[in-house]
DNA sequence: GTTTGCGTTTGAGCGCGCTCGAAGCCGTAG
DNA sequence: CTACGGCTTCGAGCGCGCTCAAACGCAAAC
């Protein structure tokens, strides 16, 4: 799958409705800017996430950070870098462990890159699937409120009934789960 | 948006790669036999979940379930599609919380529609976020695959410099946590 | 000089959604 | 007759990912 392919498929998606990608631009300068160091308070900010949870990240072993004199974390852009990714793993739902796990490898050497590799073409593969299944859920949900009509089968009677829709599509929808 | 518009779209995010409609008409028969009535292990077996999850949602107050002279349960064919609606809904992430709420709301009769409507409007929107948020992470995994360097932060180094992307992109995939 | 504010550590607690264990009932098979 | 499989109830336990409370340090502001 092309690059350039990815990029068009994306940029479709958030075609859909615009808030994202408005906000996108507005906060451009972030990355171009990832300063030398940073205080928690700032890293947590830049990535939406509580202090508590940045500390919490360091003592599962994710990050290391250093401190200044007064004992405070100071984020350096290695850290920082590492914590972005982190975070968009967290957010695509990789659990924990797997991601001390990545870490260890990357602390580990060049050796374990195969292994990582490995790892993210398997959570690539994840998040394809709960893509798919959350386009299920969502067609559902659309149609539901289409066609409501109060009962909680209504969706599914309805898809038996109107317009002449194809089986496979219908059986889809119900079994969107079967697919995780 | 048309039914028809929907269904094109859906059938084209399923056909990127076959196993998921494959297996929907594998199954397409289930549906179609809704039966009369079911054992709890076969409706777990139907939604693929355990029978005490089904027991827990019985508990959580979301279906009513008769019993037979034996005091086992008997899904009768509205629970059966109630559960399909619940389990649709939990697998889009639907909190347990809401579910409850919603039943009630199907409980209290036919003026609780507009807010069922409402919620269901709501989880929509919650859940199309959700997929534009997966889709960039997905987008951000396999460029990190595709131009992968080993270090945690080589992804967003690599959209710095390759293939002349397009500012507002670049930003969207680091922040794309900023959508939820 | 005290207050305010932001940081530190440690360990405990929480909300969610299951998941399981224990003890018991029932119907069928060997 | 007894053993087994599958169901029942009830309450407890668990894994995950935070989230917070307590007690404290330091530094700039008033």
């Amino acid at each position: 799958m092309a690059t350039d392919d990815l990029m068009t498929r994306a940029l479709e998606t958030l075609g859909d409705d615009g808030p994202l990608s408005v906000e996108a631009i507005h906060r451009l300068t972030d990355l171009a800017e990832v300063p030398e160091s940073m205080t928690i308070a700032e890293v947590a900010d830049l990535l939406d996430l509580s202090p508590h949870t940045l500390r919490y990240y360091e003592r599962a072993g994710l990050v290391e950070v250093a401190r200044d004199s007064n004992g405070h974390r100071v984020y350096d852009a290695e850290a920082v870098r590492r914590l972005v990714f982190l975070t968009r793993m967290r957010l695509s739902g990789m659990p924990m462990r797997d991601l001390q796990h990545y870490i260890s490898l990357v602390d580990a050497g060049e050796h374990t890159v195969p292994e990582r590799l490995d790892m993210l073409v398997e959570h690539r593969d994840t998040t394809r699937r709960r893509i798919r299944e959350l386009t299920l859920s969502l067609m559902a949900i659309e149609y539901k409120i289409a066609t409501y009509g109060g009962s909680t089968g209504q969706d599914v009677a309805a898809l038996d009934t109107a317009t002449g829709a194809d089986r496979t599509f219908r059986t889809a929808l119900v079994h969107a789960r079967s697919a995780s």
